[in-house]
DNA sequence: CTGTCAGCCCCG
DNA sequence: GGGGCTGACAGA
């Protein structure tokens, strides 16, 4: 037998069942390439990757690479996605279409072929213009959608149908109902290069940095010049200037002819701080994230590929650009849980930044004045380099703290869900025209309704949770699968009235800030007033421009924000999430607080913050008040130890659902014998939880079990999880596996 | 003998 | 995921 020459390739497949490397035999292929293989008994011709070479015995199973179609991975890449593929325990494919270019692997750009598509769905009108203004009023009577749609594409002649669609509010389903009828036309249309038009950037300079600053500079670029690996903590207060030591570093690596990314949380990506980026970076500066459509994103990332770009800023996903000769990679608000991924592959960003920056020999920064409890205990190890910035900049005072007792509140008669000091406070800001931000974990009216003579509450009958008020339009909604029913004002068990509004949410807030303070505007952003893309912004800006007096807002408006007006900051609940089921509990309303609190004074003016409480006197909310990070780590990090949780061991959550409910305990009772045996044969410690109900044990009338496992998962664990959890099931059944989650539910 | 369809298997 | 193989069965 003798022995031939095969190319690794994977498959362009999303089925459990091909994720594996199949050997073809080839004339002449590279690593990376994308290909055209035989594949199936049918030899149906099928894409796929090449990401390796190997020797095997002829066979007559052995079958020849088509044709390749060009290169679309780079070595580091195809390193990454391997690498990828165990830490993430998911296939090749999920990880495949992270790195692909967007659209990729969706509709018709499905399937090989697909890749390079520059088509976009285009809208047209098609009707006599005599005849226009007739059909559109016959539509405003019986289809204002349709009507709406029409009049946009008179307005603005051809756009693409995604434009088209937010713009009319509406769905695509409104868009071919016109098509139907004839009067519009939709043709595909090939996609300008280059979207952006050449805005003017004014260029910013560098400020000076002071002494700690240009320490930590110098030493983060000493990693760039030396081409060397190296994860860095670069730990300063809020109102340190962490910004500009980070942006004088990539400054330096884009001079030395390297390229930078810069990873922001999804939340903070306003174009204000686009803006900061580019004015100071220049124009070879990218701004990706999931904001763009799919040919903003598509455009994005080809200009990011052809090389002419130095920067790239994003969101999580802007980490598998494709940007080459990465000099340095930082992550700004290090600490925020958006960079976990809770959708398949599960991958953490930080991890894969720091993947990259192994692989691409370049320093790591990962940037916070809160740092997460795993790099601060990494640091502490010394598997981080610590930087520290201990003033802030110019020596701006920290806000002045009051933390306000509840309970007192109560007992002195005041019901409102402002302490009589808060109110004090937010009339002095409102006398001296500067502006405050009220802080509010809760979104919607009330959170729940229910019957105070026979204690009824109205409950989704899918998902068995609570359904939250919604005033705006009289409705109870499931916040899980978005069952909705009218309101009701009898109770429909027993016909009592007496109907009972629990808990307090920003709607409620602002409209008690409206009758305490008449004069002053308010304006409120969370998930329900900031639906739209545009909303967020508009906000913002609105905000920004010093028309409004008060925001209330959800966890949004705490990070990213600088406003020099604002002096005043309220966290109305600091106790909201501090009684949440989940380990991080602490840390999260830690970083929250901090956060919260760093908003105020940032201008000329020293900041005031006033933190409502109903346990004043617990350590998380006392050393957020000081901004005390050591003291805050000392004492959780010990409990974290005790209690063996992440960064200690690890937390495993896995996930069984389907409409069967058989089919589902069958299947995670499996897996748990699985993981249970493999890891006894391997002596792998571990405790295993369950299998029981999921917390939410019916979401969208589909059954949930789940499973707990508790260990230390390093590679060996988690490639033992991924040949476990990648095996192929039963239609319906649908196996999620989260390592370190963001939510355990 | 032929057509059809569901279930199952496996893809180099 | 999906094409093809297989076995069962109906129609004539």
């Amino acid at each position: 037998m003798s022995l031939v020459k095969v190319a690794k390739v994977i498959i362009n497949n999303p089925s459990k069942a091909v994720d594996k490397c199949f050997d073809y035999m080839f004339d002449e292929a590279c690593i990376g390439d994308h290909v055209i293989v035989p594949f199936g008994r049918g030899n149906t011709k099928t894409d796929g990757v090449v990401i390796g070479f190997g020797e095997t015995e002829e066979s007559d199973k052995l079958k020849k690479i088509d044709c390749v179609l060009g290169r679309i991975l780079s070595q580091r890449d195809v390193n990454l996605l391997k690498w990828m593929r165990t830490r993430c325990v998911c296939t090749y494919y999920d990880c495949l279409k992270e790195l692909l270019p967007p659209g990729a692997m969706s509709g018709k750009n499905k399937g090989y072929g697909g890749f390079g598509d520059k088509l976009l769905k285009y809208a047209s009108l098609c009707l006599e213009p005599e005849l226009f203004d007739e059909v559109l009023s016959e539509l405003e009577k019986k289809a204002p959608a349709q009507a709406k749609v029409l009049d946009l594409l008179n307005q603005l002649g051809e756009i693409p149908v995604v434009h088209l669609g937010e713009l009319a509010m509406t769905t695509r389903g409104t868009i071919s109902a016109l098509k139907k009828k004839g009067y519009i036309n939709i043709f595909d249309k090939s996609v300008e290069r280059n979207p952006f038009s050449e805005e003017k950037i004014v260029t910013t300079q560098p400020l000076k940095p002071n002494a700690e600053q240009k320490n930590a500079i110098d030493y983060i670029n000493s990693k760039v010049d030396n081409n060397e690996f190296c994860g860095i903590l670069l730990r300063g207060i809020t109102g340190s200037g962490k910004t500009e030591v980070y942006l004088q570093a990539v400054a330096h690596a884009v001079e030395n002819n390297k390229k930078a990314i810069i990873l922001v949380p999804e939340i903070s990506l306003t174009p204000q701080m686009s803006e900061r980026f580019k004015s100071r970076l220049g124009k070879k500066v990218a701004v990706f994230h999931s904001g763009l459509s799919i040919g903003e994103r598509y455009d994005c990332w080809n200009k990011i590929k052809s090389g002419e770009i130095d920067v790239v800023v994003g969101a999580r996903s802007a980490i598998f650009t494709p940007i080459d000769n990465i000099g340095i990679i930082v992550i700004d608000e290090e600490h925020e849980n958006s960079y976990k991924s809770d959708m398949s592959p599960k991958y953490d960003a930080r991890e894969v930044a720091e993947e990259i920056c192994r692989l691409e020999n370049a320093p790591l920064v990962l940037a916070s004045a809160t740092p997460s409890m795993k790099s601060a205990y990494r640091a502490v190890k010394g598997d981080l380099q610590l930087l520290q910035i201990k003033n802030r900049y110019n020596n701006v005072e920290l806000p002045d703290v009051n933390i306000v007792d509840l309970r007192y509140e109560l007992s002195n008669g005041n019901k409102s869900f402002l302490s009589i000091a808060l109110q004090e406070e937010i009339r002095k800001n409102i006398e001296s025209g500067q502006q405050t931000i009220l802080f509010l974990n809760r979104r919607g009216f009330s959170t729940f309704v229910s019957c105070r003579s026979c204690g009824y509450a109205a409950m989704c009958p899918e998902c068995d949770i609570a359904l939250t008020y919604h005033k705006f339009n009289d409705t109870l909604v499931c916040h899980y699968c978005g069952y909705t029913i009218n309101n009701y004002s009898v109770c429909p068990k027993c016909k009592s009235s007496a109907i009972r509004y629990f808990g307090i949410g920003t709607q409620k807030v602002e409209e008690e800030l409206k009758k305490l303070f008449p004069t002053a505007s308010v304006i409120r952003m969370d998930n329900d007033t900031t639906r739209g893309k545009l909303a967020h912004h508009k906000i913002l800006k609105k905000f920004s421009e010093e028309k409004i007096d008060i925001l209330v807002g959800t966890q949004m408006i705490t990070k990213g924000l600088d406003f020099p007006n604002v002096s005043l900051v309220g966290v109305l609940a600091a106790d909201m999430m501090l009684y949440v089921d989940d380990y991080q509990a602490s840390e999260r309303t830690f970083q929250l607080i901090t956060q919260v609190c760093g908003r105020a004074g940032r201008g000329n003016t020293k900041g005031r913050a006033v933190i409502q409480t109903y346990s004043p006197d617990h350590w998380v909310i006392e050393c957020a008040s000081h901004q005390d990070f050591k003291e805050f780590y000392k004492k959780e990090i010990y409990l974290r130890k005790s209690m063996n949780y992440p960064p200690f061991g690890d937390i495993v959550n896995i996930i069984v659902s389907g409409q069967n409910g058989n089919d589902v305990k069958n299947t995670i009772s499996d897996i748990s014998r699985n993981i249970c045996s493999k890891f006894k044969d391997l002596g792998v410690e571990h405790t295993l939880l369950g299998p029981t109900p999921a917390p939410l044990s019916k979401i969208n009338n589909k059954f949930r079990w789940r499973v707990i496992l508790k260990c230390d998962a390093s590679e060996k664990e988690r490639e033992i999880l991924r040949e476990i959890v990648t095996v192929p099931q039963k239609v319906d059944v649908n196996v999620s596996l989260d390592i370190n989650p963001n939510n355990m539910m």
